[in-house]
DNA sequence: CAGCGTCTTGATTGATCGTTCAAACAAGCG
DNA sequence: CGCTTGTTTGAACGATCAATCAAGACGCTG
């Protein structure tokens, strides 16, 4: 018994397929082979293909917890190494495909040039949340990172090293460019780290 | 007595339309209407589009001295500053742009899923050019840097702070987002040049 | 079973894409 | 002038794209 419904089918297929080859290079007709669907059953439940793409952010936004963080925490207690074991997880989905895909939200947010503001504005979202559980980690590190430190900032930059780096290790094929960033990032945690301990 | 040669006239127009459309959402149509030329002529000195485009990163590669770095660090002497006055060059870039066009590698890097080798070497070739040049700023920083520290590695962090800050700059629309991250980026430094002056 | 609303089928549409090519044209040379 | 070589013209081509819709199948209720 599948109880699959031809949207949630789209959906999925069509997470990996834009992941894999992004959004314009993904056609209609792909997600109806992968799906084995008729382009009328897909397009009765979406309106457009940008409306599957939506379907999909959403998808993302609502499945953070189960599909990302929970994966990659599920070991880890320390809220730092909490921050270095999703961007382990990261480094994960980089070598299993060989350094050819990356961050699916990054990937859009830099192919779509201009987006519709709904998809905008979801790509915004999947950032936000993002950030807002490096943020919680930062939190609960509580004095082991400076008083002054703006932890909205710092939690930013986690994802900004995590997407440059990304694309850096896609655009080489090498994930030691991640992994210089990675440890750069380190560095600079471990620098925060004794500051914060030399002025307690 | 313009002596612009039809090649000349389609780089250029490609480096603006790729930069604002991106690659694939340029079509040959717009490259024509933009230079004046016929199809036949853009097929009589490029093979194909992707040609085009391999041109566009050529001068891109063979431009980073006069189109790059000599604007931005024309009134800068300062090795760390010209660091920080070439981001303020991409910041200008955001801004003028209303937040929707940034680097123009880091954008064809993300929205080409499989490139031709030739284009990812090149794309490849003009990070690593970008990120020579910051070496060679780190080098001339001399002692202010701790001697441990990784400056080809660093150098590249610059690189992934830049392109991840653009990322989310024009995904959120507003530059407070970059502006976040070369903070955090100049704290990293501040805190390496401390590391630096303790150890003396 | 009949009736009705929901969902599915898949051929078809018109637009747009990158690319081609025979023909016309231009420039240099003997 | 005639001949060659290099360049431009622009209509046309086949492929592919997202999207449509009349017709049919299905499922529920009475």
């Amino acid at each position: 018994m599948n109880m699959a419904s031809p949207r949630d089918k789209i959906i999925q297929a069509a997470m990996e397929l834009f992941w894999l080859k992004g959004y314009n290079s993904t056609s209609v007709a792909d997600l109806l082979s992968r799906t084995q669907l008729n382009s009328g059953s897909l397009y009765h439940v979406f309106p457009s293909k940008q409306d599957v793409l939506i379907g999909v952010l959403e998808a993302y936004r609502e499945g953070i917890e189960q599909m990302l963080l929970e994966p990659a925490w599920g070991q880890v207690a320390d809220p730092i190494e909490k921050i270095f074991a999703l961007l382990n997880g990261y480094r994960t989905m980089i070598v299993e495909s060989d350094c050819t895909y990356g961050c699916p939200i990054g990937s859009l947010a830099l192919e779509l040039h201009e987006p519709d503001p709904r998809v905008r504005e979801l790509l915004a979202a999947n950032f936000a949340n993002w950030t807002a559980a490096i943020e919680r980690c930062l939190d609960a590190a509580g004095k082991r990172i400076p008083p002054d430190v703006d932890k909205g900032a710092l939690a930013q930059f986690v994802l900004t090293a995590m997407e440059g780096g990304v694309m850096q290790a896609r655009t080489h094929r090498d994930v030691a460019y991640f992994d210089r960033a990675v440890t750069q990032l380190r560095a600079h945690f471990e620098l925060l780290e004794q500051a914060a301990k030399a002025t307690a």
